[in-house]
Parts: structure tokens; sequence; C-alpha cells
DNA sequence: CCAAAAGTGTTGAATTTACACCCATGA
DNA sequence: TCATGGGTGTAAATTCAACACTTTTGG
């Protein structure tokens, strides 16, 4: 599972791929990750983020995009390191440092995503006890994607080319978990300059069609400073 | 200089030291950080970020702190993980992806420091051509103080037991390079309840004693979410 | 016409910013 | 007493939050 190196210090990437999902029933969507069930031990049997070795000529985020693909056959809509988890004693026995990336992918695409028996997809905040330090590492997770979402455009990275404010105000509310004021939400956007109106209304709803909206590709997602996209 | 994998990919970690350093003449204090020249190839000859190969039984963070040590004698007042850089090409021919830390030391801790032929001290906007890809990695880190500096209590890492408020002013204008107002410096300081007057003034200035602070330890310098402090 | 979401307007509160002004000390 | 930084007061400007109100559709 992981780059074995001479000294016993081993490599590897896991991501925590972030969809926001629909409840059947209810209307709010909640927050949802893949996990993928481990087939040697340690940990044997439990779930755990999807991972594995980087390979030789890839890049760290490259690795972390592969691996969702692998697991999950998505592209990532958005994809940033989280953190690089290096304590001695947190992979039984052997010493691995797991460089941890967070993605999102729209919620779409999340529907079409593959589910098996060793891959299921989980609410957020009802996840079991999971292999190594990963429950501590999706805590962080959501922590830096609830912080984010409060200056960023990140919301943006769960939808489609073009949503209504409401749909983008859902993502805020589910990320968030907090109700928001509509008419203080659409000004917020509006003065960022996020989003740019489009001509198009969706019908087909029992009131009053909304409009439209698209990314304003010329407005970063988020200040990530020198590094830029990453 | 680090450490062998038997896949080719190996792993280091390197340390940006900050601290603010009166210049001799002028008022302002400047931000300051200590590089090691490199004896050995690729880049022999330059400058760069202190770093190695991490032990098999130390943390990444202890890892940090050792060659924090081992290159300044000094110990680090803050220290937090930046980034981890991995991209194929990054150190000509081998594959090295680096956990790069960043740390904060007390001013008069770094006029002790040991410097010699291959230790030196460089202004932070002043850097010469780097080894490898270090120049990016300052500036990612000069970015993220500069940003954390803003909603963080961080700047008490570059001050002693008790200071004034001018002093502490003094910290915040260093790194952000610009004025801020004394008297709602004052009031945003006293808000945000991170420092405790004591009854000791300093004396021996030209002008009215400032009163003495302390740092409230039941406030935390920053705000790392689940992490806590690492 | 009615219900409900889309979208606009308005007001008061809270926060930020600028700057006037008094205080206390060394020289 | 004067110059200067320490420290307090205050009012204007800006931003934030709550909510009333008007618009537009499907039924």
């Amino acid at each position: 599972m992981q780059t074995d190196a001479a000294d016993g210090v081993t490599i590897a990437v896991s991501t925590v791929i972030f969809a926001l999902r629909s409840d059947g029933d209810g209307r709010a969507a909640s927050l949802r990750l893949p996990l993928v069930r481990r087939i040697r031990g340690p940990f044997d049997g439990s779930w755990a983020l999807p991972g594995g070795p980087i390979e030789a000529r890839e890049s760290l985020a490259a690795a972390a995009a592969r691996n969702l693909r692998e697991t999950t056959a998505l592209e990532p809509n958005y994809l940033e390191q989280l953190y690089a988890f290096g304590d001695v004693d947190r992979s039984a026995g052997e010493r691995v440092v797991s460089v941890v990336y967070w993605a999102l992918v729209r919620s779409e695409e999340a529907d079409l995503a593959t589910e098996g028996e060793n891959v299921r997809w989980f609410a957020a905040d009802e996840l079991p006890e999971l292999a190594f330090d990963h429950n501590l590492i999706v805590e962080y997770a959501l922590w830096r994607l609830r912080t984010k979402m409060e200056y960023s455009r990140i919301a943006h990275a769960f939808l489609g080319e073009t949503f209504t404010l409401a749909e983008l105000r859902q993502v805020h509310e589910a990320v968030l978990r907090r109700p928001l004021d509509p008419a203080n939400f659409r000004r917020q956007i509006e003065a960022s300059r996020a989003i740019i109106a489009t001509e198009q209304h969706l019908t087909g709803g029992r009131h009053r069609p909304p409009r439209l909206y698209r990314y304003n590709s010329s407005v970063e997602l988020t200040d990530n400073g020198p590094l830029g996209r990453s």
C-alpha cells in the first residue's frame, strides 16, 4: 500500500473527497465522502480514506487526483493539499508519512460515482471508526472546508456550469449548517463579482423562475498566495 | 542530505525560521531568516533553507525543531507546518518530497544565534537566488505569516515574557509593512483578551513610561481547528 | 386570486477608521 | 517647560443583519 523506504520511512498520499448529495426524503443536502474498505492489515476490514503510494514520475497533486479517479471514477473540481501527517505511531509498526489532499466534486457527478462492496459513501458527520488517524484527518478537512467557505468562492466547485442563487446559497447552508438570509447572501455574492448573470431562467419550478448565473472565472476560487492554484 | 527510498522517492524536512531584528541604524525592525550554504551538489555553494532527513523515531515537527536547533541553536517559539512540496523536477535528478515548517523565534534570542561561514541571516525581502524551489517556499511562508498576523495572536511569539503595546504594535507593523494607528491597535488587542496588564512599567525611556503586558496563555495563539497546536 | 420563492429597499446596530486631545516623563 | 510617546474620547464612515415589501410564476 505504501512506498517502502530504505530506512523504514514510507510516503503515501490520501484524499478526502467531498460531495453534496440530497437525502432522498428531506430537502437539505448533506456532505458526503467516499471511503474504501481495507483488504489487508493493519485495520483489515476497516473503512479508510482512499490513498496509496505515489509514483516516481507524478506530483503529489497528480497522485491525489489519480487515486480519486481510481476509487470513484470522478474528476476533482477543486483539489488542495490539506496536511502532511507524520507522527511516529500513526500506523502500527511501520513509519508512514501521509500527504493528504482534499477535493470537491460536483453533486451530479457524485451521483454517478461507483459504489460497491469496497467503496461506499458516508455522511461526513456520521462516520464509523476509521483506520489509522483517519477520523482526525476528516475532522480537519471538514474544519478547513467550513473555514474556507466563509472567505472563498469555493462553493462553486460543488455546482455545475450554471446555477441559481438559491442553489449556491443552499451549498453554503449545507456546509455551514446554518440558514442564511437570501437577501443579504445575494448582495454579498454580487459584491464579490464572482458570478455573472446569464439571460436564462430556470423554468419548471412552482414559483417565479430564478435567473441562472455562471461563475466568473477571472476571480480565483481561493487565494493561496504565491502557490496560486495547486 | 535526504532519506533514500527504494523507488527513488525521498523525504526531507526544511524549516523557514523568522526573527525580527532591528537594523543597526534605522528604527524599523525587519524580518530576517537564516540560510545555510550548501556544501555539495546540486546547487553546491548556493544558499538554502536549513533542512535534512527525518529520523526513524521522530515526528515531522520534531525533525523541524531539531534542524532549527542544529543550525541556529535556538528554540522555536512557534512552529507550524507550511506545506509539502513534491513536484517531480524540484530537485534536479532525484525525487524529493520536502515537508516544510515555519518557525518564529524571539528577537533577543536571534541576536545570540550562531552565524558563521555556512550560516547567515538574510533580510526576508532581499534574498539571493536560492537552491531548488526555496525562493518560492520563502515567499509562501511570508504570505502565510502576513495573512495569519491579521487574525491570530501570532505576533506574541516574536516577543519576550513581558512587552509594551508599542513593541507589540511594532511587530505587526514590521511584518505587515504598514503603520497602524496606536489608539485603534490598543483597543483591538484589548478586545481580543490576549494580553494581561502587569503593574510594572518600562522606565528609562525618554517619555511617559509605558505599561508592561503579559501574554494571556488561556487564549490560543492560533486556531488550527482539530489539529490544535502541532 | 393565492401561495411561495425571487428579488429590491430600508433601517438600526455593530464595527472600523480617523483624529482630537489629555497625561506623564526625561531632559 | 517642552517635546514626545502613552493613553482616552468621540464622531463619521462603512459594513452587517434583520426584515418589510414588491414581483412573478404555477396552480
